[in-house]
RNA sequence: GCCGAAGUGGCGGAAUUGGCAGACGCGCACGACUCAAAAUCGUGUGGGCUUACGCUCAUGAGAGUUCGAUUCUCUCCUUCGGCACCA
């Protein structure tokens, strides 16, 4: 195409002039502005992992998004933190170093330098005084210090539990890092192991994670996300007797269940409990026929072999032994069952079958017996088939189980009475207690693998787990090691890193030779920005407190449940230490939607399909491929790239150059005046300003463009055209900037917002909005037949008559009654006939 | 299975306190410029019927509320995403 301006002339020459400005910089000695000034807003992406193949296009989407709210408030006169920086620990690093030798620091930092100029030649107007690299040791330091006070306060602990394996990373995962039974990283199945890991103690925050998010301005769809994986169920624990187990060390001889359903246990006909649980009464000297040890034995292999099967064929063993229904009296026996799972709960169950789906199955393969004791309002559950109380009977397949609400039935005094009310009522009858679970779990941060912060503890044979001194950090990461993974942990092959003294006695001591999961480093690196060069603590308080909480932050939905989650906790942790004091670190979240191929596939090197960012600016400039992203579609959407689409865009730019090249060169310059370019300037300023602030970034395009359209060749003011190059200049700072000098201006578009509080985004007339003619759309009968311009305003009376004598109405008018006239001022007549 | 989001021209998408469906862009068609092409500019562009004025159908399907429904309610279908033996 040719083309009337050169974009790399110009984005390297503007691009050169703001690196060495500081229009971006973010002023923490402003922190106190007098009332009146706009404050400050700290707009944050999701920093980007830099990986060896280069920002792919879904990275400027995000970048350019914030960007664009970045520069608005600005000119807004806000005082805008907008930072960028490193998650650079990680697998994908140390795996490549496996494969080629190259050692991950050195392939890290080649990647970053990629990434920074990739970043860079899209001229986003970061901050970049305050990068931060989570790899670096400057960084880690405090990654582990945090470590440390979340060991003081009992939030950091060690202990043996059933956690996944990779058997392909060689390494422990989080349950967050397990995708559907595989590994997140390589997809390779993930196993049960029991070993003694590290663990955050997410789970104190459970009730906190959960109700925190009410009042935030995150999508539905994110919140659920989030909530699901909280996972709250409430219910109760049960207490059920035991006739005969021998070797329980209490004596009690009874076992514990929990249920959401505490109404329904008159129907519940057996006891559940997981073969985890079974084990451990063996343990205590269970004496159990062999054939159930074996089922045991069996089940727990199975577990291990893969945690995650797909599989629904339930398996179980009668144990022998018998327990007492509380409520019935009755005796039930007590089944060891695979689909109970050994971590959630008490690990055992009441079994319902008639009004859960699970043990339903389980009861009719076990031929186990059934009785409901539920029946749904207006009529029995089973569709007007069931036998009240008969087990078994009267029950026509496909219609058990219920797990509805309803009214009780076979329940002895509580028959009658709604199952929702009935739950408190039985919870006293049976002396149980009300419980809340959660599905969360502690996360799992230990990682058998090299490239990541170390762990910052000591054994010691005397003193046992002795944390690293905060004055010996940060504990360095060796540079010698072989990181093949082993299952060991490499670090604990290196003599120098592994040996060394205990901090507290002086005595030969092991260190940890674990890393930490980078998630860790990556749930507080937004705190970090705020003061990334402090040397002393790990951010002044006053600075975060004056920066925090973040107020619109942009990245994948694929962090919904890892590292949201995890960010929130710290957050939260760090403020009952005293170091914070916000509740939640992100007010408002977008996610932006994954850009497809043109091809409506994902994009991947195996399709041949993938868009690299350099082409894409190498052939149109960084403001088209800004514009284009922004201009595709909604931001949270999913969409297919087109690289026709860029053209358009392309074209929109060239014509705002060349409209206003004209117009400098003619001197074509209206006089201020009341014309219709102006009336259009006006509402186009209106609809770009609210559009940027509800983040409707393709609408806010397509009004510029239709007053691009329409100004080409008119006669505009140059203070219009100044006007509408400042609310281009977020979205194409550097054309924008370009036209602005060519305008006369000597110093940048962006300068006059580096004051924080002056503001410099043009407000639009209100009076030049509103349009004095109207057109009114007039229907017949709901129908549109015709249109009439009129004033802004007119009575109905008036209108009415106008109305009625057009030749158009008057046809369908004729020798009919109106039975209706509606009205909607300013919009519509329907007649109604 | 449960939860969430969404279904509008050839394509990406606009339009929400219920008020002219298809803005803007791509593509396509025709015209101008050109020896020609590209680029650029102009005009047109949901389907059907009609010489035309117009009429009519149309926002996943079907019902409902309403003077009026892409928008609200119900049922169903499809797609995408999250969770998944969590009792």
């Amino acid at each position: 195409m040719t083309t009337f301006f050169d974009h790399k002339k110009i984005e390297k020459k503007w691009q050169e002039a703001w690196m060495a400005s500081d229009l971006y910089s973010a002023k923490d000695n402003e922190g106190n502005l007098p009332a009146g000034k706009a404050g400050k807003k700290y707009i944050l992406d999701m920093f980007p992992y830099p990986s060896g193949a280069g920002l792919h296009v879904g990275h400027p989407e995000s970048y350019t998004a914030t960007d664009i709210m970045a520069r608005y408030y600005r000119f807004k006169g806000f005082n805008v933190l907008h930072p960028m920086g490193w998650d650079s620990f990680g697998l994908p690093a140390e795996n490549y170093a496996i494969k080629t030798g190259a050692h991950p620091q050195a392939t890290t930092e080649q990647s970053i330098e990629n990434f920074r100029r990739q970043i860079k030649m899209l001229g986003f107007s970061y901050d970049w005084s305050r990068e931060v690299n989570t790899s670096s040791p400057e960084y880690y330091k405090w990654t582990q210090w945090l470590f440390l006070q979340l060991y003081k306060k009992g939030l950091a602990y060690k202990k043996k539990a059933p956690v996944n394996w990779c058997q392909s990373c060689q390494t422990v995962l989080a349950n967050e890092q397990v995708v559907d039974g595989k590994c997140e990283r390589c997809s390779n199945p993930v196993v049960q192991k029991d070993l003694e890991q590290w663990f955050f103690k997410v789970t104190q925050y459970a009730d906190e994670l959960l109700s925190g998010m009410d009042n935030l301005d995150w999508s539905e769809a994110l919140k659920t996300a989030q909530r699901n994986w909280i996972g709250k169920s409430e219910g109760a624990e049960i207490i059920f007797q035991l006739n005969n187990i021998e070797g329980q060390p209490d004596g009690k001889h009874q076992v514990k269940v929990f249920t959401t359903r505490p109404d329904t246990i008159f129907g519940a006909t057996y006891l559940a409990v997981s073969p985890e649980l079974a084990q451990a009464w063996l343990n205590i000297g269970w004496q159990a026929e062999s054939k159930v040890v074996d089922y045991i034995k069996e089940s727990l292999a199975s577990r291990s072999k893969n945690k995650y099967q797909d599989n629904t064929e339930k398996t179980g063993v009668d144990s022998g032994i018998k327990a007492i229904n509380p409520a019935t009296k009755q005796e039930i026996p007590v089944w060891i069952a695979d689909y109970v799972l050994g971590g959630y709960g008490t690990g055992a169950i009441m079994a319902v079958p008639a009004h859960d789906e699970r043990d339903f199955d389980f009861a009719t393969k076990f031929n186990l017996s059934i009785k409901e004791v539920v029946s749904a309002k207006g009529g029995p559950a089973s569709g007007g088939k069931s036998e009240a109380g008969s087990p078994r009977f009267g029950v026509e397949a496909g219609t058990m189980p219920f797990s509805g609400e309803g009214v009780m039935v076979n329940s002895r005094e509580f028959d009658g009475l709604d199952s929702v009310k009935a739950k408190n009522k039985i919870i006293k009858y049976v002396k149980g207690e009300e419980k809340v679970q959660y599905k969360i779990r502690d996360w799992l941060i230990s990682r058998q693998r090299y490239w990541g912060a170390p762990i910052p503890i000591i054994y010691c044979d005397k003193c046992g787990e002795v944390p690293v001194p905060e004055k010996d950090l940060p504990v360095l990461l060796p540079d010698d090691v072989d990181f093949k993974p082993t299952g060991e942990s490499p670090l604990a092959r290196s003599e120098s890193f592994h040996n060394v003294k205990c901090p507290k006695c002086a005595e030969p001591a092991r260190r940890e030779s674990d890393t930490m999961d980078t998630f860790v480093c990556s749930s507080w690196y937004f705190l970090r920005y705020c003061d990334p060069q402090n040397t002393a603590e790990i951010f002044d308080k006053k600075k975060v407190k004056f920066w925090l909480p973040v107020d619109l932050y942009i990245g994948g939905m694929e962090h919904a449940v890892g590292h949201l989650i995890y960010s929130r906790f710290i957050v939260k942790a760090l403020r009952d230490l005293g170091f914070l004091d916000i509740d939640e670190p992100f007010l408002k979240i977008r996610n932006q939607g994954i850009i497809l191929a043109e091809d409506g596939r994902k994009m991947s090197k195996r399709w041949n399909n993938v868009i690299n960012p350099d082409d894409v600016v190498e052939e149109y400039g960084a403001d088209s491929m800004r514009l284009y992203e922004m201009f595709m579609g909604p931001l949270e959407d999913t969409k297919p790239w087109s690289q026709k689409g860029i053209i358009g865009v392309r074209r929109f730019l060239e014509k705002v150059y060349k409209s206003v090249t004209k117009s400098v060169e003619t001197h074509n310059y209206a006089s201020q005046g009341n014309n219709l370019t102006e009336k259009l300037l006006h509402k186009t300023i209106k609809k770009v300003t609210e559009d940027i602030e509800a983040v409707h970034f393709n609408t806010a395009i397509s009004a510029m463009m239709i007053f691009i359209n329409e100004a080409s060749g008119k006669s505009i003011s140059q203070k219009d055209w100044e006007k509408f190059l400042i609310i281009l200049s977020p979205f194409a700072p550097h054309l924008a900037e370009e036209l602005w000098s060519t305008l006369g201006h000597q110093e940048s578009i962006f300068l006059p917002c580096r004051q924080a509080g002056k503001q410099s985004w043009p407000d639009y007339d209100k009076k030049l909005v509103i349009d004095e003619e109207v057109t009114i759309a007039i229907q017949i009968n709901g129908k549109l037949r015709e249109t009439i311009k009129v004033e802004r305003g007119i009575n109905e009376k008036d209108l009415r008559i106008m109305v009625e004598e057009l030749p158009n109405v008057k046809k369908y008018l004729d020798g009919q009654l109106v039975k209706k006239f509606i009205y909607i001022k300013d919009k519509l007549v329907n007649i109604v006939m």
